[in-house]
DNA sequence: AAGTACCGCAACCGCCGGAAA
DNA sequence: TTTTCCGGCGGTTGCGGTACT
């Protein structure tokens, strides 16, 4: 106020691209002690080189104990579809649907495979080959490659504007005409649902221990209370300097080293939130055999994990989310229990 | 076996809307 | 009421991995 607006974050002296295990660490231990209540403070907060956005969207669509990951089921796929011939591309609202997934996952998902099965359904005499056929008929409704998810795009952000109303930007964009929004108007009045938030109060309320929300969208509105409850319900410890300091020791490059730092989160009724950290760890290489020193970095009350240090050399994060850590219990909920 | 093309995923960018001061 | 800030969303891009020639 009155030092206008300073921008969305110095572009300078931060860190971009991938992120390093010790950063996804740092930021873990950080919210699973703070919460994530000012994106913006955070990075600087936890000592990350990161603008408050990355450390958001890291979170959100990776770090998230609440992420289902992995394939999606065919449930999953058929409820994007018909999600995105009503919604079109609001990604977040169809999230929404989907515990566990994130809508950059959604998007991914859409623009990589089901946009081209839904056109291909579309054009049955299309059925030449596959993969680069697919590509290829694709391309040529989009004019370029990129574009193809661009077309639909704009289209459905024209429509934002015009209103919400569920289906109308299919009319541009080549797939949705042909999905059945009225399958859903029989079903449920998801369009009521997506509108807002009750919806995920059921989906929501899966047994997810430490799950702040099960969508990003969620984290808009749901994600803040269920923080609350049980992420920023934490006491309010400050960090001691020597977590970070251990974080940064851990040198990706020792397994040896590995540090479990990791705020072996203290905070009350956490459970889940300490196996899944201690999951968390075990697959960054930083659970495990670790210096004395830096085995009891934590505040009393707090949990480590010392144990058997496993060696993830390759690529420790990527190798803990393919094995999908929390994917049991959001499956319980998953979509079709909403869907259909 | 090597090279090339394609695919998929993670991350970044810019804009928008809501909330707070 | 206006201005500023922040979070969130959707689109796009770049990189790494995989499949094909």
């Amino acid at each position: 106020m009155g030092r206008g607006r300073a921008p969305c974050c110095a572009k300078v002296g931060l860190n971009r691209g991938s992120w390093t295990p010790q950063e996804d660490m740092r930021l873990i231990a950080y919210i699973q002690k703070h919460g994530h209540a000012n994106w913006r403070a955070l990075p600087k907060q936890a000592g990350l080189l990161r603008c408050g956005k990355s450390c958001r969207l890291r979170w959100i669509n990776y770090l998230r104990p609440d992420l289902k990951r992995g394939n999606f089921t065919a449930d999953e796929e058929d409820t994007i579809i018909k999600l995105h011939g009503l919604l079109g591309n609001k990604w977040s609202k169809i999230a929404s649907c989907l515990p566990g997934r994130t809508d950059n996952e959604i998007k991914n998902v859409w623009n990589t495979h089901l946009k081209k099965r839904v056109s291909q359904r579309e054009k049955p005499g299309d059925t030449k080959k596959k993969g680069k056929a697919a590509d290829a008929s694709d391309d040529a409704d989009a004019h370029s490659p990129s574009s193809s998810a661009s077309s639909s795009t704009t289209t459905a952000a024209n429509n934002n504007n015009s209103g919400d109303t569920a289906g109308e930007q299919c009319g541009t964009s080549k797939e949705p005409e042909n999905v059945d929004v009225s399958f859903f108007e029989q079903d449920i009045d998801i369009s009521d649902m997506l509108v807002d938030a009750p919806t995920e109060a059921p989906l929501v309320a899966a047994p997810m221990p430490p799950s702040p929300c099960s969508s990003s969208s969620l984290t808009t509105t749901t994600c803040v209370g269920a923080v609350s409850d049980e992420l920023l319900d934490l006491p309010e410890i400050d960090i001691e300097p020597d977590i970070w300091s251990i974080i940064d020791g851990y040198g990706g490059d020792e397994p040896g080293d590995g540090d479990a730092t990791v705020p072996c989160t203290a905070s009350p009724g956490e459970e889940g939130a300490e196996w899944w950290v201690e999951n968390l760890e075990k697959e960054l290489g930083l659970w495990g055999p670790m210096d004395e020193s830096l085995a009891h970095p934590d505040p009393p009350g707090q949990v480590c994990y010392p144990g058997p240090l496993t060696e993830t050399e390759g690529d420790p994060v990527s190798t803990y989310f393919q094995s999908g850590p929390t994917a049991s219990p959001l499956q319980e909920i998953a979509s079709p229990a909403v869907l259909s």
